[in-house]
RNA sequence: GCGAGAGUGGUGAAAUUGGCAGACACGCUAGACUUAGGAUCUAGUGCCAUACGGCGUAAGGGUUCAAAUCCCUUCUCUCGCACCA
């Protein structure tokens, strides 16, 4: 045998990452007789500081799974693409004025090398880039879809302005008030925007989660996110002119508790009715002023409620008929419901609050609190009062009895209502898929027809955005300027292009099928690998790619594209990397680890296996250079294991044991995202291989491939240099036997009045009465137990003696 | 405010059908080998106590032969949402 001196990361990994690339290694087929397993990251945005050490977690953990599933038989889909279109590179090019392809071209080629570094197993073949016109052909083909179906319609609506970024944010993309990407500014703004009808999917997307298998904090962020509440619109009518107000509620048994009514400043009523209104000036004043500001500033910065009453205008109660007074009021949206609420301020905190404050009549309609002190919101199960025919029932019962009654006399009707919101989906950008359609004069939005697509991003010098930020598009007059593919006169393009999350909410499909150019992929391959069985990402993009993602896919089924409703089986997701000093790594805080650093430095096979071995795959955890020097000891110490490797085959029986319960730990721990206590066992292994001082070669054997997910190259290369047979990669994954796992002795605990005194070594089938026999041998135990009377034995096969004594 | 999750050594953490708390690693201490040590190896390392032993999983209470684990109360932290009617 040749008896390498050292271990040198470097020239191993180099040598076997060149091994594999040129074997193709893990290129995948589509082979309908084999099964399939999909696993997928987020295929990440290629920016110009590199990877970073954070992507290599779920990176790491995703190819560790792969690894195990390939020699679990499956055939295996691992791929990797960028997610290229989007701000940060524009923005670099404004800077710089380099074009934002040749850019990401530089950062996508940096991305691949770091990677590479770390010898992922992804099959490089099918790498995609959403910014490569073949992909973002069909990422429009999908958007003419959904124009074609209705579900993407122009509207002048106020939406949310970043000052930053200069740009139409989506409702979730504002975090905090603040934009998710930036952190700048948002304003309220009218603008004429392309929108999508997610709304639509609002139903469907809660019901089908629970088909999948989503981490549950998934789920939950979603369903709140959408946000349903079922109730019931009640129609109040305006003296004079009878007009209806519709108001949303959930709680139509505390209508006799509703004194008022609010409206949002931008309701259409008060246009209507402006000539009876005798404070019109006051009431101007006001919607003027709560116009100008952002949603976050109506409800964040200004604590103080404010309104007006509208005078001139009061509404009927319809189950009591009273007159009641109308109000305006900035805390009422307009986005929700219906823009209208009955204010019930005996048992709504808001509402009591401005009644309150302008003292308007608070009136008990639910039992048990004191309204005088506070809202008595805490009535689920309350009893009804002041509230005519509902009285003596409970909320419940009332709630039920309200809604037929009103239903009856149609005054009111069942609803469900949702806060999503529709997605705000142009942006007033370059860099990005340009959205392929046409406003004629005569025909008004025209698609480009099919076989026109892709609609190329024109080349530009300038990436400043437009005049009155629009696209910087609007300026290239050669490509704004078309005829009408319908009617053949004259016609502008839409120059607002898609944004960032356009590209990645169908990526995965393109995968199965990346070269495709007659569909955006082939029905049998859709067929095969959908949907993704195991999803790996970040909980930031929960309400963002997640979702959005989900409503494509279910529009790609209902329009027959995709075979699944669902798109991704099982997702799970990871925790931050911090710094060393707890705070999350930027590079004004000095505190970033590059990955090519430590890649040279402790080797690749030491940067996963500490990645893994960090902490709790779900949880954020400071990084640790000392952490990452122990897992490169570790590997150290398996290379020296060529040195105790004997030539004998045999597995002793004492090793036996360990060497099972090895394999099931770390098997099964890969499974539940517990990596760490996985590489807690394999080192345990090594270290009772060391103390033992001599390891068989079938020990050595399993142990390599355990290891080899997670440190793929030491393992390769020791595999060769201790010439076991054929290629590590495909040996199937070791099996355990539970009969092996059980010890013949086992010791257990004595307790004596739930104390510990001792431990024993008994049979592992020892009968009570063994046991017992055993257990009074122990000397310290006897001290105890001596003169006491004993109540009770307890005795827990394997695990617990206790003796009750008095 | 609402929803979800968490709180265990000097540090990252293990242990969840209730059954020996602190596996594994970092750090630290001592020793060995060394010209040297940010290398390697050996031993030790929850706290108090010379010891017998006692105490200990955010705090307090409860259930139980037995609680980090289950129940109640309180506190703290993280994440998401936030006037959603």
């Amino acid at each position: 045998m040749n008896t390498p001196s050292n271990y040198e990361p470097e020239y191993v990994e180099g040598k076997w990452q060149k091994e594999w690339e040129e074997k193709k290694r893990f290129h995948v087929k589509y082979d309908k007789t084999k099964k399939k397993y999909y696993v997928l990251i987020e295929f990440p945005y290629p920016s110009g500081d590199g990877l970073h050490v954070g992507h290599l977690r779920p990176y790491t953990a995703m190819d560790i799974i792969t690894r195990k599933r390939r020699k679990e038989g499956y055939n295996v889909l691992f791929p990797v693409g960028w997610d290229a279109f989007g701000l940060p590179t524009e923005n670099y090019a404004i800077k710089t004025q380099i074009h934002p392809r040749d850019v990401t071209k530089r950062n996508i080629a940096r991305f691949k090398a770091q990677l590479k570094k770390l010898g992922y197993s992804f099959d490089w073949s099918r790498e995609i880039n959403t910014t490569s016109p073949a992909y973002y052909k069909w990422t429009q083909w999908i958007f003419l879809k959904l124009f074609e179906k209705g579900l993407a319609y122009k509207d002048e609506t106020y939406i949310n302005w970043c000052t930053d970024c200069k740009v139409g944010l989506a409702n979730e993309e504002v975090v905090n008030g603040v934009c998710e990407r930036c952190s700048g500014k948002v304003i309220r703004r009218m603008k004429k925007q392309w929108i999508l009808k997610i709304t639509e999917y609002a139903e469907r997307l809660i019901q089908d989660l629970e088909i999948v298998d989503f981490i549950e904090r998934a789920k939950i962020q979603q369903i709140n996110w959408i946000g349903k509440s079922t109730g019931m619109n009640v129609v109040f009518k305006t003296v004079p002119h009878n007009k209806e107000i519709r108001v949303f509620t959930t709680r139509p048994d505390t209508l006799f508790g509703a004194t008022y009514m609010v409206l949002a400043p931008e309701h259409p009523v008060i246009k209507e009715l402006s000539n009876e209104i005798e404070n019109k000036e006051e009431i101007d004043a006001y919607i003027k002023k709560s116009m100008e500001k952002s949603d976050f500033e109506r409800v964040e910065l200004i604590k103080e409620k404010t309104g007006l009453e509208i005078k001139g205008i009061s509404a009927i109660n319809p189950v009591n008929g009273e007159k009641i007074p109308v109000w305006i009021s900035d805390y009422v949206l307009i986005t929700y419901g219906t823009g209208a609420i009955m204010a019930v301020p005996g048992h709504d905190t808001r509402d009591w609050e401005f009644a309150k404050k302008f003292n308007l009549p608070i009136v008990e309609v639910v039992k048990g609190g004191d309204i005088e002190k506070e809202a008595y919101v805490d009535i689920d199960d309350g009893i009804m009062v002041n509230s005519g025919f509902l009285n003596g029932l409970k909320a419940a019962d009332a709630i039920e009895r309200i809604s037929d009654d009103l239903e009856k006399q149609h005054l009111g009707k069942r609803e469900v209502n949702y806060k999503l919101r529709d997605w705000i989906f142009s942006r007033q950008r370059y860099w990005g898929e340009p959205i392929p359609l046409v406003n004629c004069e005569k025909c008004g939005w025209v698609p480009v027809p099919e076989e026109d697509l892709p609609v190329l991003l024109p080349d530009i010098e300038n990436f400043k955005p437009g005049i009155d930020s629009e696209s910087p598009l609007i300026s290239i007059s050669e490509w704004v300027n078309i005829t009408c593919p319908k009617c053949g006169n004259r016609a502008k393009r839409e120059t607002d292009t898609m944004p960032q999350w356009a590209g990645s909410s169908w990526y995965f499909l393109r995968y199965t099928d990346p070269d495709n150019n007659q569909c955006l992929a082939d029905n049998e391959k859709l067929k095969y690998w959908l949907p993704v069985d195991w999803y790996n990402g970040g909980m930031e993009h929960t309400t963002l790619h997640l979702l959005y993602s989900r409503f494509w896919h279910k529009f790609l089924y209902d329009v027959k594209v995709v075979p699944v409703p669902e798109p991704y089986q099982k997702r799970t997701s990871h925790g931050m990397i911090l710094g060393e000093n707890n705070e999350k790594m930027s590079k004004s805080k000095g505190n970033v680890i590059n990955p090519d650093d430590i890649v040279n430095e402790f080797g690749a096979d030491a940067v996963r296996l500490y990645e893994m071995f960090i902490g709790d795959f779900e949880k954020e955890v400071p990084w640790s250079q000392n952490g990452l020097k122990g897992c490169r000891k570790y590997l150290d110490r398996v290379w020296s294991l060529i040195n105790l490797c004997t030539g004998d085959t045999e597995i002793d029986a004492d090793m036996e044991l360990l060497l099972n319960k090895t394999i099931k730990k770390v098997s099964e721990d890969i499974e539940r995202l517990k990596f760490n206590t996985a590489i807690a066992s394999l080192m345990t292994l090594v270290n009772t291989f060391h103390k033992r001082n001599k390891v068989t070669r079938n020990e050595m054997s399993i142990f390599l491939q355990l290891l080899n997910p997670f440190a793929p190259h030491i393992t390769e290369e020791l595999w060769e240099i201790l010439d076991f047979k054929g290629c590590i990669e495909d040996q199937s994954w070791p099996r355990w036997d539970e009969n092996k796992i059980l010890e013949k002795e086992v010791t257990i605990a004595i307790q004596v009045n739930g104390k510990l005194r001792g431990t024993v070594l008994v049979p592992h089938d020892a009968s009570q009465e063994e046991a017992a026999q055993l257990v009074k041998q122990n000397k310290n135990v006897e001290k105890y137990i001596n003169d006491k009377k004993i109540v009770k034995e307890i005795y827990i096969p394997g695990k617990i003696f206790n003796f009750v004594v008095r």
